[in-house]
RNA sequence: GGACAAUUAGCUCAGUUGGUUAGAGCAUCUCGUUUACACCGAGGGGGUCGUAGGUUCGAAUCCUACAUUGUCCACCA
């Protein structure tokens, strides 16, 4: 009756929102409702600029496999859930569908406030979209934590440590070249450049006749203003002209003052040797301005392009207001004209872009706001550097409890590499979407900030105000600028755990005042290795800075999916397949398990629907066992047994109450649990699935079920109720929704995802079991008939000789080897008069005896191969053992594996020579 | 230019401290609809583990060099 309501196919739409809401409805999402350790993971927020692609697909299967593996085993589980506003990323996204619906410039046609309000409705709706289908990927998080980059907690969260780091003067207000977006109007960070590679001219040429050395550049326009020559200090060439100031007229608004400086970075062999300084518009060039400054051997710096990308004043009456292009052109023909370029050749050169908007970005200097990695930490004496530096190292506080741990660890390299290279890091952007720099100036000073070019000595200490709420009276004005977008995303494993707590965010939620101490540091990380720098390490920064805490302890940095040409998925190729649809088609867990299949932990795989389907079969099989198994063995709830136990006893395994097919799977069963606890502790998801798959198709499906339909004994409906629950646990992180669909048909009340995780079972402890012995046989037969294109219908007689005193038992597993599927077999065991010290090899020979005459050859051959093959393995082993050498340094279990080896294979090959 | 990875069956990939006939899934070929499952079952074929050296009793695994592919970083002024 029970399979009449049970379909052949599983039905994943049937089940699947169904079950989603039963386990929202059940509370175990949230830990509140849990009791145990608690063990957190904190959910990468994506983007609420678009819709869910198979990358998040991936990261929901990671995070929700550890989280409910951790639930099961009797953990507090926190799996937090949110979404990333994605500053410059959402605002180029809604400014760019404004200009394609016909409005040429959105910031100057709806102003600030207007065009928040468009940006927000995007964002709400883009958020509501990509939660839902976090849902429909079965991620088991807890949705009253629901948490956002841009919410009120956020804010107040970021505000705080703004203000902190500002007060320790690690957040200062500078003037450093920086990389602008013309097209976008807004700063970059380092990290938020594309480097694109482009065909480029490069001009080698002289500021004057008179100038002793020549320069290359690709951007002559920015020759307008050098203020340097730097060469190398080695350099023997222009060794004598270090130090010395040359004046030159190349058509700026005043004649170039150009010092001949050193610089130990300046390669001698490369090109004439000698690099034109250009402070204004180079982040290196820059770097050397500070050097010199810091030295006291200052050198200028003249800005000549201007926010818009056209010429400024200082670039000479010729220039100003022209393009950049334009002011090339007009320089080089200049150069042309003075006859003072010597060379011009095309090269290919890497230039970065902005990220969001596409547009190479020019270097300015410009007054923004800088977090500076370098300085001490007052109280400290470290630098933010050395804190992320430590946090893997040696770990945070020199404590080894708080160090992180990657995997896989090779990307602890790269990380470390970045560190030793990275700069300050510019957070203020100049687009309206994030978070206001909780920045306050009064209202004469902010006019003098937004039009001063460079001042060095502007002071405006006593007008700014920096806290979490605004100043009081009217007269102050905030920073027009917002944060980098990874200010707020570096806080999220504790400005979602209620850090600060503020009162309104704890406000009649006693329990969660604890959430930061229970669940900070949160246990385990994943990402994929292309936001290492921008979010792991901002993490870092961020959490032991601010908290004196690491923010997790382990990463696990997952690959990239790519299709099965090897590229990149993306929106603009084309080429994208949307997990939703494959979901749809083949079924959540399906996509789930192929998601997870055949990865390793920092490598790019390869995604395609046939991997899915693969997926959806094995789900399927599943479904098919559990149907099997329910309808012939009526479900464990009603004999009034306990889900998972199995009660046998050391007496009855004793007094041989189990098969030998019972306690090959029963092992099996031990091993595979065993090891699937191993691999997800590892996180070796891949490995554990696939030993489930392995388990629960080759061994139970194909074996142990079969022989179920011919030995019938009093244990199997516990064995299989057992095997069936507990496998169904093991499975669940995986394919939550099957397992959870047939534990219900199982007729539990309790759902599974609460179920404990299964522990060994000590009793079954079986030494000698010969059931693979008897697969051998099964094999062998089936094999013969395969191979000799025998009908089943007709009859096979087979000999099976066997050693004396194993005579007894094989005669016991007759039926089965004559069952499964061996076709019409007359079977005939012989004893063999041998003694029995050969441990492996309890049958000794089978013969099976000709039916029709021209089989024989087929046999033959078949036989011979076999022999040729065995002789050879054998005359291999023989040669390593009479190797003295061998015999001396290997392990002595590997040599008595290697003897064991050879009488056991030279026995083999008697039986298929007599 | 620097760094990191990958290179194993037609394809996609495993291979956990080096241990001896190198595994899986898909594809392919042969056979089979026997009431759990054709989203199935049985069986077969297919690899000198990128190349060349080295270490070792023993190498897909460790070392060196090279090749190819990919990624990241730095950039040529």
């Amino acid at each position: 009756m029970l399979n009449k309501e049970l379909p052949k196919i599983y039905n994943s739409a049937e089940h699947e929102d169904a079950i989603y809401a039963k386990w929202e409805k059940s509370g175990f999402f949230n830990p509140d409702n849990l009791s145990g350790e608690p063990y957190s993971i904190m959910m990468p927020p994506p983007n609420v600029t678009g819709v869910l692609h198979l990358g998040h697909a991936l990261e929901n299967s990671l995070m929700d496999i550890m989280a409910r593996y951790q639930r099961m085993n009797g953990k507090k589980v926190l799996l937090l859930p949110g979404t990333d506003h994605a500053a410059v990323a959402t605002q180029a996204k809604v400014e760019k569908l404004l200009v394609e619906q016909g409005l040429t410039n959105p910031r100057q046609k709806l102003g600030r406030d207007k065009l928040l309000e468009k940006i927000r409705e995007y964002a709400e709706n883009s958020k509501a979209t990509i939660l839902k289908q976090i849902k429909k990927m079965g991620t088991s998080c807890d949705w009253s934590r629901l948490a956002y980059t841009f919410d009120e907690a956020r804010n107040s969260a970021v505000n705080i440590v703004f203000k902190k780091m500002y007060n320790d003067g690690l957040i200062y207000r500078g003037n450093r070249a920086v990389n602008w977006s013309v097209k976008g109007q807004s700063t970059c960070s380092d990290d938020e450049l594309v480097q694109v590679e482009r065909p480029a001219k490069l001009y080698t040429f002289k500021y004057a006749k008179d100038f002793p050395l020549a320069i290359a550049t690709t951007r002559p326009e920015t020759k307008l203003g050098d203020t340097a020559v730097a060469v190398n200090p080695r350099d023997k060439r222009y060794k004598k002209f270090i130090g010395q100031i040359f004046t030159v007229e190349v058509g700026a608004a005043k004649p170039l003052k150009i010092k001949i400086i050193a610089d130990e970075n300046v390669e001698v062999e490369f090109g004439t040797g000698a690099v034109g300084v250009t402070p204004a518009h180079s982040l290196i060039d820059f770097e050397m301005y500070e050097k010199q400054k810091s030295i006291g051997e200052p050198i200028g710096l003249i800005q000549v392009i201007d926010q818009h990308g056209q010429m400024t004043q200082a670039a000479g009456k010729e220039y100003a207001g022209l393009a950049v292009l334009a002011a090339r052109e007009k320089f080089i023909s200049w150069l042309k004209k003075q006859e003072l370029l010597i060379k011009e050749e095309e090269i290919t050169q890497n230039v970065g872009t902005s990220d969001r908007f596409g547009d190479a970005v020019e270097i300015l200097p410009m007054t923004q706001w800088f977090v500076d990695v370098n300085k001490k930490i007052p109280g400290k004496n470290k630098s933010l550097k050395d804190l992320m530096r430590e946090a893997v190292t040696a770990g945070h506080n020199n404590d080894l409890k708080q160090k992180i741990t990657i995997t896989p660890e090779r990307f602890e390299k790269i990380y470390l590499n970045w560190i030793d290279n990275l700069r300050d890091w510019c957070v203020s952007r100049q687009i309206w979407w994030g978070h206001r720099i909780p920045v306050y100036y009064r209202r004469q000073e902010i006019f003098n900030f937004q039009f001063s070019i460079f001042n060095e000595n502007t002071n405006l200490q006593q007008d700014i105000y920096v806290g979490e709420k605004p100043p009081e009276g009217d007269d102050w004005v905030q920073d027009e600028d917002t944060l980098d977008t990874w200010f707020s995303s570096g806080l999220w494993t504790f400005s979602t755990l209620g850090w600060p707590a503020s009162a309104k965010a704890t406000a009649g939620k006693p329990e969660k005042l604890n959430d930061l101490k229970t669940f900070h540091p949160t246990n385990w990380m994943q990402m994929g290795y292309e936001i290492l720098f921008f979010w792991l390490a901002r993490m870092i920064l961020m959490s032991t800075y601010a908290l004196d805490q690491i923010p997790f302890k382990d990463v696990y940095i997952h690959g990239m999916l790519r299709n099965e040409l090897g590229k990149k998925f993306s929106k603009s190729s084309g080429n994208n397949l949307d997990p939703l649809e494959v979901a749809a088609k083949y079924g959540t867990d399906a996509l789930r398990l192929s998601l997870i299949s055949g990865i390793a932990p920092g490598n790019d795989s390869r995604f395609y629907e046939e991997k899915v389907e693969g997926a959806r079969n094995m789900v399927n099989k599943l479904w098919n066992i559990s149907r099997y198994i329910i309808t012939n063995y009526p479900p464990v709830p009603k004999r009034h047994v306990r889900a998972g136990e199995l009660r046998i006893t050391n007496n009855e395994i004793k007094q041989k109450k189990l098969t030998q097919a019972d306690e090959w799977i029963l092992n099996n069963f031990q091993i595979l649990v065993k090891a699937v606890k191993i691999d997800l502790e590892n996180y070796n998801f891949s490995q554990a699935a696939g030993k489930l798959r392995e388990f629960t198709w080759n061994y139970l499906a194909d074996w142990y079920l079969e022989v179920c339909k011919f030995e019938k004994t009093d244990k199997k409906n516990e064995i299989l109720s057992y095997l069936l629950i507990d496998l169904l646990k093991l499975w669940h992180p995986f394919i939550p929704f099957i397992t959870e669909a047939i534990w219900a048909e199982c007729g539990f009340k309790k759902m599974l995802i609460i179920e404990n995780w299964p522990s060994l079972n000590k009793t079954i402890n079986i030494k000698n079991n010969y059931f693979e012995a008897i697969i051998g046989v099964i094999k062998d037969i089936r094999d013969y008939r395969a191979e000799n294109k025998i009908d089943l219908s007709k009859k096979l007689k087979v000999e099976i000789g066997v050693v004396k005193d194993k005579y007894n038992f094989i005669k016991s597993q007759e039926i089965l080897i004559k069952s499964l599927k061996t076709g019409s077999v007359e079977l005939e065991i012989k004893k063999s008069n041998k003694s029995n010290n050969e441990k492996f090899s309890i049958i000794t020979f089978i013969s099976i005896s000709l039916v029709e005459g021209e089989v024989g050859t087929r046999e033959k051959a078949r036989l011979g191969k076999k022999i040729n093959n065995l002789e050879k393995i054998i005359k291999a082993t023989e040669s390593r053992l009479a190797n003295q050498e061998f015999i001396d340094k290997a392990p002595e279990a590997v040599v008595k594996k290697e003897k064991d080896k050879l009488t056991l294979y030279k026995s083999e090959l008697k039986r298929l020579k007599g």
